[in-house]
RNA sequence: GGUCCAGUAACUCAGCGGUAGAGUAUCUGCCUUUUAAGCAGGGAGUCGAUGGUUCGAGUCCAUCCUGGAUCACCA
């Protein structure tokens, strides 16, 4: 049966429920309780005789001649009805039968146990908020040995994605990954608030873009007629706050970059940053950690995360190395005092690809990403980037060739960012001109000189930590999700057709 | 973009050269304590698209579309 051919059938059973003279779409509704409250103390609320209202949708119905059974859900859980003609009387049990799986109903009664030992509500007058014209996909559930057994899940993964809302639905599972992710950025704001960080917002529309490597998407605005960037980072913008006066900011938005898709990037996705002035990278680590540890063992309860084939453990002491010591351990060679030829043959050899204009940093920076990142399996402050990779870092003062700037890994994966910011605006102004050489060298995702923060860097700007979090990727290891799109309630799809 | 895998009924899938199948859903009938309700019956599919091979193509071949995995790119 096609869906037209069902969805005309339901249009039949709406003009029969229209006979008879009730709204299948009420303006109003009613219910005195949600059904996690009545699921509670069940032996009270039989005892109680107490009548409630129920609201939600009809999730599966099982009639037999003038009794049946149906299951009612809302947000909070779901319960079975019993409705009889006996109590409802005729005319309501006819409503009752044009009922379909999907419609959304409120049901007063009472509570009591089936025959079958069922908690279930024993149900007087059945209302219909809402009809059904689309019937759900069918999914049905038994409970075999204390498990939850599912038949024909709604499990195709384009689907899915693409028909959210059934997936939510359909698979409370998959709702409660969102519920979690809420959680989470709810503690981390509470956690930066309580910090003293104010939370702010700038611009995602931006004449100029900068604060990460990245490829932008361009837009137009007509009235200006000019072309803006989505933002690729908000870094550039939350120093300026700090030239302007406050001393911890923080931002959780979505930043755009237009490059490729796949288990860990969409192309529109969720970052925390944050800037502290009179702090440095120590600070930012101890944040990072705290934060993350905090997350983990208090607000969901655990220890240790399995992702992306590891079980990562979070309420501990994360590593703190720097990068060459952690290619040393990995290789046994030591990047710092080897010659950049000899590096660079190092890549070669194994055929690995070396951008244009890449110096000695870059080439440490590439043989650390090949051969160990992907190693680093509990959390790993990874410290002493090289500079010339890091335009927005401060200089180590002990050795230029390196800035104070940090990453965390765990799982093999990059999670946050971070640096002693640089607030030298000669410098400054040097590092953007050199990515601005990168850049016409065909380097697509180098920084582009930006006048106006570097003029706000000359009115002065304090010493600062600053750090940056990819939250989706942060909700993936701690819902236990390989990929982006199981944390991103609408994640970017191909156009259909 | 490369490679591999997949696309058949609303859902989950079988069929892999010879008249399109199953379970669920849906519809009809019976049924006043079911819970993957049951019993009986019915309807339901351009077999992702387009070409080709063949007497004959979901089935073989080619191309394309869509998705997934992986590599590349990319924090």
């Amino acid at each position: 049966m096609s869906d037209n051919q069902l969805i005309k059938l339901r249009k039949e059973k709406l003009a029969k429920i229209r006979e008879l003279g009730i709204d299948p779409y009420p303006i109003k509704s009613e219910r005195t309780h949600k059904i996690d409250a009545v699921l509670c103390d069940k032996e009270s609320w039989i005892e109680s005789e107490e009548e409630v209202v129920l609201a939600g949708r009809l999730v599966a119905m099982r009639r037999q001649g003038k009794v049946g059974f149906g299951n009612l859900e809302d947000d909070s859980g779901r319960i079975q009805l019993f409705v009889s003609q006996n109590e409802t009387g005729e005319e309501n049990y006819e409503l009752f039968k044009l009922c379909d799986s999907g419609d959304f109903i409120s049901a007063r009664g009472k509570f009591f146990f089936t025959n079958m030992g069922e908690y279930s509500l024993r149900v007087k007058e059945v209302v219909l908020l809402s009809k059904n014209m689309r019937p759900l996909p069918a999914v049905k559930e038994k409970i075999v040995d204390g498990k939850n057994v599912r038949y024909d899940e709604f499990s195709d993964i384009e689907l899915r994605y693409r028909k959210r809302y059934l997936d939510l639905l359909l698979n409370p599972d998959h709702r409660k990954v969102f519920e979690t992710r809420s959680k989470i950025v709810s503690a981390i704001r509470k956690f930066m608030d309580e910090r003293g960080y104010i939370e702010v917002e700038t611009p995602i529309l931006q004449p100029l873009y900068g604060g990460a490597n990245a490829r932008p998407f361009i837009t137009h605005h007509n009235t200006l007629d000019v072309d803006l960037y989505l933002r690729i980072a908000v870094e550039l913008y939350l120093k300026r706050l700090i030239v302007g006066g406050f001393e911890r900011v923080y931002e959780i938005g979505k930043n755009f970059r237009n490059e490729g898709m796949d288990r860990t990037h969409n192309p529109e996705f969720t970052m925390l940053e944050f800037y502290e002035a009179y702090s440095d990278l120590n600070g930012m680590m101890d944040m990072a950690e705290a934060m993350i540890n905090h997350l983990a063992k208090d607000v969901l309860g655990k220890d240790s995360f399995h992702y992306n084939g590891y079980d990562v453990v979070l309420t501990q002491k994360f590593r703190r190395a720097g990068m060459h010591e952690l290619v040393e351990e990995q290789l046994g060679m030591d990047v710092l005092n080897e010659d950049e030829s000899v590096l660079r043959k190092f890549l070669e050899e194994r055929k690995i690809e070396i951008p244009p204009g890449s110096g000695k940093g870059r080439l440490i920076s590439i043989i650390y990403e090949e051969f160990v990142e992907p190693k680093l399996i509990q959390p790993t402050f990874v410290c002493d980037f090289p500079k010339e990779i890091s335009p927005l870092a401060k200089a180590k003062p002990d050795n230029p060739l390196l800035a104070d700037r940090f990453e965390l890994v765990m799982a093999g994966g990059e999670f946050a960012n971070a640096f002693s910011e640089l607030n030298d605006p000669m410098d400054q102004r040097m590092r953007l001109e050199a990515q601005a050489a990168l850049r016409a060298m065909g380097d697509s995702e180098a920084n582009v000189v930006d006048e106006d923060f570097l003029e706000a860097l000359e009115y002065g700007m304090p010493p600062m930590g600053g750090l940056g979090i990819g939250i989706d990727r942060l909700i993936m290891l701690l819902t236990e999700n390989d990929s982006i799109k199981e944390v991103i309630l609408f994640p970017q799809m191909k156009p259909e057709n």
